[in-house]
DNA sequence: CTGAAAGCGCTTACAG
DNA sequence: CTGAAAGCGCTTACAG
C-alpha cells in the first residue's frame, strides 16, 4: 500500500483562482500557498521531458574521499536549481535495472569506472549529457572530463623522498585494477625514479587497492618476504593507514626506518601520527567543476573537454621532515 | 535546450511484439532488450502514483559521520529496490522549493532537525511515510524514530574519566542548538557528575557545535580565560580534533594535563595521536534500520515507533589509559 | 490471459 | 496576455 493522499492539483488551483490551468502553469513559480499546492514532479517531468535532476554514479562511499567530492557536487547542484540523485555501485558490471539514466535524470556525473563501458557508450550515443570524473572516455566519445594532476603529484612526492630524504627503495601501492588515478600515479612514480637514475624494480610494486585493509595485507606480505625498502608511496591516504598499522606492528619506525606518503589529503591525514605527507587534490572543486560542465551541456552550450586540476605537495612528518619545518 | 532523444517507448515495444501496450506493461519487468527499452520513470510515477524512491534529508555532509550513515542507507535502500534521492540542507529553515517530499518520493528519512518542524507536521498530517533519525517527533506525531543511547554513552565516558583517571573538572562541549544528540549527551554528563558527587559547573559547558573549528575556538577561549579543567568531553569526534589542536598549541599534554574523549568513533578516531577514547555508535546500522522501518510504512505495515541502539565505550589513549591495556 | 480506454497531473504549442 | 486541447508514457481497472 502506498501513499495516496488527495492533496491539491493544478486543477484545484485553477478553479479557485477562476483561471485556466494553463495560466496556473505559467505562474506556478510563485508557490501557491493557498492550497499548499506542490506540483507533482512526475507530471512535470513527463510533460516537459526534463527531470531537473542530476545523477551521480559513484563506486565507493566508504572512504574519506567521498564526503569531499559530494560536498562540492551537492553545493553546485543545488545552486543551479537541480536535484541530486545518487547511486553507488559496488563494481562496474552490468546491472539488470539501470538505476540512473535518461529515464530519471537530465544528465549524469560518473566517477572513475563506476559505470560499465557499454552503458557509457550507449548514453554517449544517444547524446545524453555526461561528465566523467577521474576517468578519460574511450576515444570515440567526446565527453567532458574533470581530473587532477595525478602524475605531477606522484612525481613531486617521490622526488621529495629521493632528494630530501635520500630514499631509493620506494614501494608503490597500486589502486584498483584499471583505476586511472592509480595508473597516472604509477607513471609519475616511475618518471621520478628514472629522472634520478634509480632503476625501476617491479618487486616494489604491490596492490593497495586504495583500501586500508588491502594495503595492510600487502605491507605485511612485503615485510614477511623480507623485501628491503625505505619508503612507501601508498597510492592514497586510506591505504596509508593500513601501511602505518603494518609497519608499527613490525616495529619499523615511521619515518626513520620507512618514510610513508599518501595522496588526496583527506580529513584525517593531518591528524594521524606521524602526520602524513601527501598530495592535496582539490576534490571538492572537482565536484563543483563537474557539475558546472554538466550544466553547460544541459543548456546546450559548449563544455570544456578536459579540466585538469593542480595538485600540491603537502609536507608533514611521515616523509622524514621534522615538525618544526612544517606549518601547524 | 534539453536532452530529447527518440528512444523507444512502450508503444514501440508493443508494435514489435504484436501485442497491446497493456500486455507489455505487465511483463515489463523482464527488461525488453530488443529496443533497449528503458521505461520512463516519470510516466510510471504519474500513472502508478508511486515514485519508487526514498528521500534522505541531511544537514551536514561535511564531517566524518555522514559516510557511515549513508553507507547503511544506501545498502538497505538498494536491496529493497528503491532509488535514493538525497538533499542536504544547510539549516532547518523554510525553503521556497520543497526539494524532497510527497511529489518526488514515496517516503522520507530525516536526520536530526534537518527539516523545519512545520514541514514535518504537514507531511505527518497527510500521512506521508516518514522516519526520523536521532530526533524524537513532536508529541502529536507518531513517527518511527531510530536513535542511539546517547545518555548512556556519555555517562560511561564521563564516569570512566572520573573513576579511572580521577578527573573532576570536565568540560562538556555542546553540539548545535536544539540538537537532540547533544542534549542527551549533556544529560548523561550531568548524571555522571552527580552520581559521583561532583557539582555541575555551568562555566565548564561551552559550544563545540560538533565541528572542528568551533571546538578549536571554544577551547582557545577557555584556555585564554584561564578556566581550570582536567578533561574535555568534546561532544563528538569531529570536535575532538579541534580540541586536540587547541591543546597542543597551548602545550597542554593529552592526556596527562587534559584527558579528551569524543563520541561516534568515526574512521579517524583510532588513528589520531593520541588515539581517541570515544563511544562507538552503530551509525551504519541506524541507517539500515531507518530504511527498514520506512519500508514497513511503505508496505502499509506497522513500524516500530522507537528503535534505540546500544552504544559502546571504546577505550584508547586520550583518556589516560595506556596503549598496553588497549587492543591494537 | 488479453485489449481498449481512461486517467495520472502537468506543459506547451496554437489560436484568439 | 489568456484559454482549449493535445500530449508526455506509462498503469490499471474493466470487459471480454
Amino acid at each position: 500500500m502506498i501513499h495516496r493522499n488527495r492533496s491539491s492539483t493544478i486543477a484545484d488551483v485553477a478553479r479557485l483562482a477562476g483561471v485556466s490551468i494553463a495560466t496556473v502553469s505559467r505562474v506556478i513559480k510563485d508557490a501557491i500557498s493557498e492550497l499548499k499546492f506542490v506540483p507533482r514532479a512526475a507530471a512535470r517531468t513527463l510533460a516537459s521531458r526534463r527531470t531537473n535532476t542530476i545523477g551521480l554514479i559513484f563506486s565507493e562511499i566508504g572512504g574519506a574521499f567521498f564526503p569531499l567530492l559530494l560536498k562540492g557536487i551537492e553545493a553546485e547542484t543545488r545552486s543551479a536549481g537541480y536535484e541530486l540523485l545518487i547511486h553507488s555501485t559496488q563494481a562496474a558490471h552490468a546491472q539488470k535495472r539501470r538505476p540512473l539514466g535518461e529515464h530519471n535524470t537530465d544528465g549524469l556525473l560518473v566517477f572513475t569506472s563506476s559505470l560499465e563501458i557499454e552503458e557509457l557508450c550507449r548514453l554517449s550515443q544517444i547524446n545524453f549529457p555526461l561528465v566523467l570524473m577521474h576517468q578519460t572516455p574511450p576515444d570515440e566519445m567526446n565527453t567532458p572530463v574533470i581530473t587532477i594532476e595525478n602524475k605531477d603529484g606522484a612525481e613531486m612526492l617521490v622526488s621529495h623522498l629521493i632528494e630530501k630524504h635520500a630514499r631509493r627503495r620506494i614501494v608503490y601501492m597500486q589502486g584498483p585494477e584499471g583505476h586511472e588515478d592509480s595508473q597516472w600515479r604509477e607513471r609519475g612514480y616511475r618518471e621520478a625514479l628514472e629522472s634520478h637514475g634509480i632503476s625501476f624494480d617491479p618487486g616494489l610494486v604491490v596492490s593497495g587497492e586504495f583500501d586500508e585493509e588491502q594495503a595492510f595485507a600487502s605491507m605485511r606480505q612485503l615485510l614477511l618476504d623480507g623485501i628491503e625498502f625505505d619508503a612507501v608511496f601508498s597510492g592514497d591516504d586510506d591505504a596509508a593507514i593500513g601501511v602505518y598499522r603494518a609497519l608499527k606492528m613490525a616495529n619499523r619506525s615511521i619515518p626513520d626506518d620507512v618514510a610513508v606518503v599518501g595522496f588526496d589529503d583527506v580529513q584525517f591525514s593531518r591528524y594521524i601520527s606521524p602526520a602524513l605527507t601527501t598530495i592535496r587534490a582539490p576534490i571538492e572543486e572537482v565536484g563543483r567543476e563537474a557539475v558546472r560542465q554538466l550544466i553547460h551541456l544541459l543548456n546546450g552550450e559548449q563544455a570544456q573537454s578536459l579540466t585538469l586540476m593542480r595538485t600540491e605537495l603537502v609536507i608533514r612528518e611521515s616523509c622524514g621532515c621534522s615538525p618544526k619545518e612544517v606549518n601547524p
